[in-house]
DNA sequence: CGATCAGTTGAAGGGTCTCAACGCGAGTGG
DNA sequence: CCACTCGCGTTGAGACCCTTCAACTGATCG
């Protein structure tokens, strides 16, 4: 039943099937596992290595902790994608930010003792669950763990410099063309390709987002797709001008002509670095 | 453009008034004094509490580290606000977060060794400064610091859930008054009056964390005052209907009359401009 | 195969951006 | 001491982008 933990990029319909193994099931693994799948320095293995450590799986949906639920601990996202997110009152969703592997899920939670934001599973995944009571511990007996922690924590906080990013007041599109980058730069942190990839989100959770109405989602990516640098396909997207990209999403406010218009207007006045792909894939 | 790469603090004049006395001066204090300050339960004295830890004082202006600059200490402020910010490559600075009393800052460098943002003080402030080579032996020598810690980095991964909050796609005048409703709740839990407050930021700044631009927040700011929320007379505001401001910043996107008419059924009490009677020094 | 949702596209309206101009206060230097 | 400068703050007017409502197609699912 696991033979599809590591989901390549055509993963045949295995949501079509409802009847997937039972969610939640506890497996356990190691506490050495997650530090190696987090990045720490683990030539001499730390004291603590061989303690277990629970493992959750989640199926495409599911949620891994609610809003305002009680908090007992802390995740790092073994495999899959999450979206992290938090309701107003008027029933508006607000997504704060796409989570996926080797990113700490929840630690928001700690200073209230509730979680203030929710996350559900974008796909089947699985998590490394600390309880808080271990948190603790762990930190004071392996210092690797708590210096793990700290730079998942520091990485998380970064992140919302993204969201920064994009919802700063920029066009749509522009947005759109940050968002994309983005999400090509952490495809190849994950070891996929940075130009072509599946995105695990719907358009309204894009449109949440970038702070936008979903069908301006749609229409920017009809937009960049028809400035030829990028070809989409429902949930299938591919960069084909990655330069261009680049040199789009760096317009900030104001008629966005000057940066990407010596860029496009005629390929042979092109920068220096920038060797144009193909033109055309349609 | 700025002709600060990675200067140093010492620099004496780095904006207008240079006749302060020398900032960046090194006084100490005692951690215990830092535990005290971050709400830490000091029943029993912590070993280290008496481990000396140096304070630094800025000035109006002066910046605590600069974006890029290499990462060698986090800090937690004792005194004052700051204005935490990431500049554009075409110069536009996009303003991440306000922090203030019993906050922590910069601890997003810890993850690459460089600062991703840049922190600069809005008026005259202290921080506590913990070295980086202090923070694992802190953590592992008195365990209540590193509770600390958690604590701290959980409350500022938190403060994202409230960019997002001002920065969703709702009016910009409903922004504003999330906006002004966050300060007031910060007001409150320095300590200060809920309901009247000196802005420390300028517009420019609050029009960068809103995602609008300046004009609108001006716009704003007199369009609250017109319905009687709020008075302000440049950067004084004073709050005089806290009801009616929490009721009109829950609208969310779309016409909003449904929520907030009924709860103004009165008619507008002095639709004319208010302005603050005579700005006092609380 | 019908129901529901995701995604796209069009048209109308309105909110915000941008460019102006102006008042004001603080710091500067004559 | 007082023009002077410069940045902050406010307000107006026009253009433009986005929102909203609407209809339609296609995909997914029971």
């Amino acid at each position: 039943m696991d033979n599809v933990i590591q989901m390549r990029e055509q993963s045949p319909t295995w949501c079509a099937a409802g009847r997937l193994p039972r969610a939640g099931v506890a497996e356990h693994s190691r506490l050495g596992d997650l530090l190696e799948l987090m990045g720490a320095d683990l030539r001499d293995p730390p004291p603590g290595a061989d303690r277990p450590i629970p493992v959750r799986q989640l199926h495409a949906g599911e949620a891994l902790f609610h809003e305002g639920a009680l908090a007992e601990a802390i995740h790092f996202v073994r495999a899959g994608t999450f979206k992290s997110f938090r309701t107003a009152e008027d029933g508006y969703e607000q997504v704060l930010g796409f989570v996926g592997r080797a990113e700490i899920l929840g630690f928001d939670a700690i200073c209230r003792g509730s979680h203030p934001t929710g996350a559900v599973a974008l796909e089947k995944s699985s998590v490394y669950v600390v309880l808080l009571r271990d948190l603790g511990e762990w930190g004071q007996l392996v210092p690797e763990f708590e210096h793990m922690v700290h730079r998942s924590v520091s990485s998380a906080l970064s992140n919302r410099c993204e969201m920064a990013g994009v919802m700063a007041a920029v066009a749509a599109e522009v947005r759109l063309s940050r968002f994309l980058l983005q999400l090509s730069r952490r495809m190849v942190a994950a070891g996929h390709s940075a130009r072509r990839f599946r995105l695990r989100m719907i358009r309204r959770d894009i449109a949440s987002y970038l702070g936008v109405a979903h069908e301006t989602v749609s229409r920017s990516f009809s937009a960049l797709a028809d400035l030829g640098l990028i070809v989409v396909d429902q949930r299938e997207v591919e960069i084909v001008d990655m330069d261009g990209l680049h040199a789009f999403s760096r317009n900030t406010r104001r008629h966005f002509d000057d940066v990407w218009a010596n860029h496009h207007s005629r390929p042979a006045a092109a920068t220096a670095n920038a060797r144009l792909a193909q033109p055309e894939a349609a």
